[in-house]
RNA sequence: GGGCCCGUAGCUUAGCCAGGUAGAGCGGCGGGCUUUUAACCCGUAGGUCCCGGGUUCAAAUCCCGGCGGGCCCGCCA
């Protein structure tokens, strides 16, 4: 810690944390850029290196992630100037210079500092050597602020993923959607299986949830009237943190009126791969060591035939017995007890090898009776209008032709609240006021949500969701030590 | 929820198996040095060995419990 140069400068009137800067800075990217030797100019930015040479000294100076070399001289500043800033100026502060560009003789484009103002002091130094990564995986992820500043690709991983959420914005403008918003805080939650967050709101007196999907806000936004909106949002689910999991996570959810789950399949296809290609240039990415092409078309596999084809069970066959026994096998219990739909459903994710669904894959037709919010199959009731889409191995997307029968609607959350008194926790609440809306009648919709993180792992190369959150989630320790 | 592994100076770590005064490199600090960029040279300070308990004459080291982290499995986006 460094709070006695503080004192010292504030002693000797300076003021260590300045309200502005002195020389109007230019962002050192564009020096970089467009380099334009004899120019004098200002520049700010974090100390990140100083060599000393005796009367002449070196600074590497970074700013909003590039880096310039600064050279002060004691003839160029005078000898007091000079040995001010040796004395005051350390690794980590931010100063702000002015000075003319020019090259050093290894050739290096550099700034000739001819005055300078220390605009920030820093207390602490940084933790490691610039151009060394930290290597404690708690430290880059408690203190991720530091991991962000002292490694460039760290840097840029975070940086690529929240331009990736620009340019899914970007891509829904264009496609004509309303970026819209919809409640955090809900009574009832739904839209996906889940365990929720509780809250109390004092002010009603009344537990809360943070919602665990954006689904049913949305469609209620289709009934008002709007044809086509989506959000950008954290969802909230009281469940593991893994390499794929962090609790509180980042969805995309669009509603398209007159749409079905192939417009959703042709939606998600161009969006991943425009959002692929304005971010990395390219639709190609290697994820977990496999190379994927993110161009379209996507492969499109009925969820039956992958059953037959991958797991040798033919779920239009199959007695309940055999599915029964299958699950003995498999060692997989269903929490509300035996439904078909259900255990096909865990069959597949259980059954279905990971190496099957490396290349885009559109997994197709659901079971009915597992897909609550979807509309049945217009050629075959026993299988739902629903997708997932599988990329790298990893559940990437979700997509119904939705459910705008308000009867079917309340049946199939009748059987989900019978499944919930029977012990499956995850089972879908009834949502009265969602039916009551249905009644009001939803046009023809199809819809869709993405997982944005998830996505961030694919497109960036990401082993672990922790690399694409800025600040995962991690448990609380001990807490900030006063010194 | 289950299993495996890790925790020593600001950072990276040696020492732990086989108990006996905790050592190094980098960084920091002081000095020198006018073209360096992992600068260099000389000097120097810096430790709750994650926490608590036990065994022992003696614990960083062995044992138990806890805290924090990582990886894998189960569940989920």
């Amino acid at each position: 810690m460094r709070k006695a140069l503080r004192e010292k400068l504030i002693k000797e009137g300076i003021n260590p944390y300045p309200h502005s800067v002195r020389f109007k800075p230019t962002p050192v990217k564009d020096i970089l850029t467009r380099p334009q030797l004899g120019v004098k100019l200002g520049v700010a930015g974090r100390v990140a290196a100083i060599r000393r040479h005796g009367g002449l000294t070196f600074v590497d100076l970074i700013d909003d992630g590039a880096r310039i070399q600064l050279m002060i001289t004691k003839k160029g500043i005078g000898k007091e100037r000079y040995e001010w800033f040796l004395k005051y100026v350390d690794m980590g502060d931010f100063i702000n210079v002015f000075g003319e560009v020019m090259r050093t003789r290894k050739g290096e484009l550099t700034v000739r500092v001819e005055d300078y103002a220390l605009i920030t002091k820093a207390l602490r130094s940084p933790p490691v050597k610039w151009g060394h990564r930290i290597l404690d995986p708690e430290v880059r992820y408690r203190k991720r602020y530091l991991d962000i500043m002292m490694t460039p690709q760290v840097r840029e991983m975070l940086l690529k993923r929240f331009l990736l959420v620009q340019e899914i914005r970007k891509f829904m403008w264009g496609r004509g959607f309303i970026e819209v918003e919809t409640p955090i805080l809900q009574p009832v939650y739904g839209g996906a299986e889940a365990t929720p967050f509780v809250t109390h709101i004092n002010a009603l007196d009344e537990d809360w949830y943070l919602r665990i999907s954006l689904e049913l806000y949305l469609k209620r936004l289709i009934v008002a009237g709007y044809n086509k909106v989506f959000e950008i949002g954290k969802n909230f689910r009281n469940e593991d943190i893994d390499a794929m999991h962090n609790p509180e996570f980042t969805m995309m959810e669009a509603y398209e009126a007159y749409a079905d789950y192939n417009d959703m399949m042709r939606l998600a296809e161009d969006l991943i791969s425009t959002v692929a290609k304005a971010v990395n240039g390219t639709t190609k990415t290697v994820f977990r060591g496999n190379e994927i092409d993110l161009a379209p078309p996507y492969r499109r596999l009925r969820f039956a035939d992958a059953l037959r084809e991958y797991a040798g069970i033919d779920p239009d066959e199959a007695s309940d017995d055999l599915l029964k026994e299958k699950l003995r096998e498999n060692h997989i219990t269903l929490k509300g007890g035996y439904e078909r739909g259900k255990a096909l459903m865990k069959l597949f994710d259980k059954l279905i090898g990971r190496e099957h669904l490396i290349q885009p894959t559109f997994v197709i037709d659901y079971p009915a009776s597992a897909s609550p919010l979807t509309k049945p199959h217009r050629e075959d009731p026993r299988y739902a209008e629903r997708f997932e889409l599988y990329i790298g191995g990893v559940e990437l997307a979700n997509a119904y032709t939705e459910l705008n029968d308000p009867v079917l609607q309340e049946e199939y959350f009748m059987a989900e609240e019978e499944r919930r008194k029977r012990g499956d926790e995850e089972a879908h609440p009834f949502d009265w006021d969602f039916v009551e809306a249905l009644q009001f009648g939803m046009p023809p919709t199809g819809g869709i949500g993405v997982g944005i993180d998830r996505l961030a792992m694919i497109v960036l190369g990401a082993d672990s969701i922790k690399e694409v959150i800025p600040f995962p989630m991690l448990k609380k320790s001990g807490g900030p030590k006063p010194e």
